[in-house]
DNA sequence: AGATATTTGTTCGTATGTATC
DNA sequence: GGATACATACGAACAAATATC
């Protein structure tokens, strides 16, 4: 644990480089299909990122496919068919 | 929708401009006392400007009575007894 | 049923870096 | 140099939806 100390580039936003971190997990099946990824509240932990931030980066993630929210409840990783579709219906 | 693309004067600073234009919704009653105006994120959209643009602008229709902001709430435009007081202590 | 905790969502506040005029 | 304006990022307050006890 306590990885901590994300070296953030530079060159591009922290919400691109820490939304490019969770669909690298997504992909690799770190947070698998039908699973919820860490909370709010975990992500702000371990990335050390302010809320606002982690959530532009869930919003791109969710138009993208990768993932659906559910208020109150938790993010969660859809089917790999759903993937970069920007937008569908699925589950 | 998407009226876009204002047409913003070269000869004066936009947030003055900007102030202008809210001030004039709220005295034509388009904004009505006690009710809230359009979020940050709603302006910086329509309006297409920087988040700290419509701050400046906020500030000075709240200096001069206009609105009253509630942090984590809304921005909500005052009786028309407060406009133009540079500051009461009405609701 | 009711109270509390968790989780996501929305809102305003502030600060910093960069670029432009 | 100063004022303006944009993008980014952190913080804080409040709210809504859900889950748990």
């Amino acid at each position: 644990m306590s990885e901590d100390e994300w070296e953030w580039e530079r060159d591009a936003a922290r919400w691109t480089q820490f939304y490019e971190i969770l669909r690298d997990r997504i992909v690799r099946g770190e947070y698998k299909p039908r699973y919820p990824i860490p909370s709010l509240k975990q992500l702000e932990q371990e990335f050390a990122l302010a809320r606002n931030t982690i959530i532009k980066a869930l919003g791109r993630l969710r138009r993208e496919g990768y993932v659906r929210t559910v208020h109150g409840v938790g993010t969660f990783v859809r089917p790999k068919d759903d993937w970069g579709h920007e937008e569908s219906a699925t589950s």
